[in-house]
DNA sequence: AATGAATGAGAGTTCATTCAT
DNA sequence: CATGAATGAACTCTCATTCAT
C-alpha cells in the first residue's frame, strides 16, 4: 500500500522535509500532554517555531498533522525493528532478542506509542486502511521470525497460533505503554520482558527436556 | 473508592436513573460512530430521545456524560464478572470457563468496550482515577481466580506471574474489540477463546502427564 | 398616573399580595449581590420560598419581578415622607428635620435604594413612565415642603432654585447609597446630614444676622 | 494603581489601539441604547465594524469590553479636566469656569456619561477597584481647586466640607445625564450651570460685602 | 516562503417560560 | 394552587482555515 501523499504548497523538498520534523516533534509533545482535539494548530506551530500560517504551507488540514504524526512513528518504529528482525535466524534465543528489543523500542518510545495508540482513530476514514496496513505489516514481522522458529524445529505452533502470538506480542508491547500507571508500579523494564517472554515462549517451546 | 457524583437538576431519583439510560444508550452509539469529541451534546440529546435543554438537567457539562459511559461499562461488566467469578472452584475447568465468559461479555459489549477503551483518555484528570481504580479491581478479578488456582496446585505461578498473566487476559478481552478489523477476520470467538485460553493457560499449567 | 397592572393567574387577593411581598424580599437581596440580569428567576422563586411554577403564577415575565420590586420601594419611601411631610410647617427647623428623616430612610433601605437606583434603567419601556412619575412625585415633595418655606419668608428661592435643590436633595439621599464606597468611610450619617444641610440650606436661607 | 491589562492575540499595537477605538465607539452607543447585558457579542463586533472573530482577537470576555469603554470614558473626561484645572488660579472666578467646564464635558459626553453611570456595578469584581480609584482621582481633583480658594482666602470651608463639595459637584454633573428626562426639560445648560453654581459657590464663599 | 489578522460556522451552556400532573 | 420537568432560542466564546501583505 502506497504512502498518502500530504499536499504541501512549498515545492523546496528539503524544506518540506525539514518543517514537518519540527511539525511532527512539536505536535507529538502536545497530543501526549492534551490529545488531538485539545491541542490547536496554533499551538502546533508555535511549538514547531513557525507562523500558523507557515504551518498551512506545509499541510492541508489539522488532521494531516495527525496522519503525519502517525505516519513518522510507524516509519520509526519498523524501520527499527527491521533491522533487528533481519538477523534473527530461527533460534529461540534471536526470537527472545526480537522480542526484548522490540519491547526496548516501546519503551524508549512511550510517548509516542501512547500518542499513536491513542489517537488514531481520530484520523479520518481515507487514513485508516493505510494505519492499519502499518498494523498488519508490523505484526506481519513477528509472524515471520516465528514461522522461522517452527520452521527450524524449535517451535510448535499452528499458523493460527502464530498469528494470534504475533498480535500478543505486538499489543504487549504497547501495553507497557499504555498500562504504565499499573506495570511500572510493579515491574521493570527487564523484569517486564522477561515475564512476558517466559509466559509466551517458553511454553510454546518444544519442552525437549520432558520429552526425553 | 466513592463514586463521583454527577449533578442533576432534577430530583425525581427514578426519573434520572431513567432518563441517563437513555443518555448512555444513546452516547454510547455515538461515540463509537465519531468519538466524543465529534460528537455535539445536541446530538446527545437527540438520540437520548430529549431537548438540549433537557439533557443539561441531567449533566453539568459534555464530560459528564463521558464519565456516566465510563462508569455504567464498567460496572456492567463488573457486575456480570463478579456472578461468574463466585462460582469459581479453583479448578483449570472453571478457570477456562471464566475467561471464556469474561470474552463472550467483551463480544457482546463491543461497541462499549471500544468507546471505554478508546475515550477514557477524554476523561477530566479528577475521573480518571475513579476509573482507573475500575480497571485495578477488575484485574484484581482476574487475580483472585488464578490465585485460587495456584493455591489448589492447579497452576504453578508466581506473584508477579499471576498479576501479569491477568493484565494480560483482560488486554486481550478488549483487543478482541480494538483490533477486531483484524482478528475478527480471522477467527471467530470460539476459536479466539480457545486459542488465547490455550497459550495462555495450558502452558502454565502443571503439566502431570508429562511429568510422569 | 395609575399604577400598572401586574397580571397573576391566581385569584386570591390576599395571597397574591404575600407571595409577592415574599417575592420581593427575596428579589432584593439578590439583585443587591448580583444585579438583576445575573438573577436567575429559579434563584427567585427560591429565594421567596416556592418554586418556579408557583412564582409565574404571580408574574407574567421577569421584568415584573422588577417593576414589583422598584415599585414597592417607592411606595415605601414615599409613604413615610408622605408623613414627616405632613407635619412641616414651613419654618427652616421643620425642613432640616425634613430632610435628616429622608436622609434617615435612605439609610434604613440603603439595599433597595442601591438596587432601583441601579436597575430602574433594565425596566421595558413600557414601565419607565411609570417609575419616572414616582421620582418626579418624591421631588415634588420636597418642592412643597421648600415652597412652604419660601411662603413663610425663610428661604429666598426662585422657583427654578426650588426644583433644583429638590432634586440635588433627592439625589444626595441616593449618594449616600450609590457611593457608601466613598462617602461611609469619611462620615458618619449624622455629619453627612449635618454637612449637606448646611450646604443646602443654611446657604440659602435669608441670613438676618448678617443683614443686621 | 496601574492599568488593568487587556489581553489581544494581535501584536500590531498600532492596530490593537485602532480596533479598540473602533470597538468603544460601537459599544458605547448600543449600551446607551440597551445596556451592557442586553447587547450581544455579535452586534458589538458588528457595530465596530467586524467579525465577531475579530472582536475575540482584541479581547478576551465580554466583559473586557465593559472595561475597556469604561477606562476610556474615565481617561477622556480625566484628561480635560486636567488641563482644565491646571489653569485655575485659586480664585472663585476661575473655579467657576472649572466647573462650568466640567459640566460642559460632562454635556459634550453624555451618551458615554450615562452608559459608565449605569454599567459600573456589571464590572467584574477585579475591576471594580481599578475604577473607583479613577472616581476618586476625579473628585480629588475638584478638591484640588476647592483648596486653592480656601488658602487664597476665597471660601471658608473645612476639609470635610471641601470634600463633600467636590462629590456634589461631580455627582451633580453625573445628574445632568442620568436625570435629563427631568433637567432637559426645566434649564439649558447654561442655567443649569449658573444654577447649581449659585447654590453651590456663592452662599460658601466668604461674603465680603455682606460681612462688611 | 513566511506572516498573522480576519473570518464565521459551530460548539457548549444557560435560562425564561410553559404546561401536564 | 403548586409543582418542577421539559423546552429551545439565544448567548458567549473557540478555532480551523484563508489570504493579503
Amino acid at each position: 500500500m502506497e504512502k498518502r501523499e500530504v499536499h504541501a504548497s512549498v515545492k523546496d523538498e528539503r524544506l518540506v522535509e525539514k518543517r514537518r520534523t519540527q511539525m511532527i516533534k512539536g505536535a507529538v509533545t502536545l497530543f501526549k500532554e492534551k490529545g488531538f482535539h485539545r491541542t490547536t494548530t496554533r499551538e502546533i506551530a508555535k511549538a514547531a517555531g513557525f507562523s500558523i500560517g507557515t504551518l498551512y504551507e506545509y499541510i492541508r488540514t489539522k488532521e494531516d498533522v495527525l496522519y503525519l504524526v502517525c505516519d513518522f512513528i510507524y516509519d520509526e518504529v519498523q524501520e527499527k525493528l527491521q533491522k533487528e528482525i533481519e538477523q534473527s535466524d530461527g533460534t529461540l534465543e534471536s526470537l527472545k532478542l526480537t522480542i526484548a528489543y522490540f519491547y526496548q523500542v516501546m519503551d524508549d518510545m512511550q510517548d509516542e506509542v501512547l500518542v499513536m495508540y491513542q489517537e488514531v482513530k481520530a484520523l479520518t476514514k481515507d487514513a485508516l486502511p493505510y494505519v492499519l496496513n502499518k498494523e498488519i505489516q508490523m505484526v506481519g514481522m513477528f509472524e515471520k521470525v516465528i514461522t522461522k522458529c517452527v520452521e527450524n524445529g524449535e517451535l510448535l505452533l499452528t499458523e493460527n497460533q502464530i498469528s494470534l502470538v504475533s498480535h500478543n506480542i505486538f499489543v504487549q508491547g504497547q501495553m507497557w505503554s499504555f498500562r504504565r500507571w499499573a506495570l511500572h508500579k510493579k515491574y521493570t523494564l527487564q523484569e517486564y520482558v522477561e515475564l512476558q517472554t517466559q509466559l509466551l515462549i517458553q511454553n510454546v517451546s518444544i519442552q525437549k527436556t520432558t520429552l526425553i
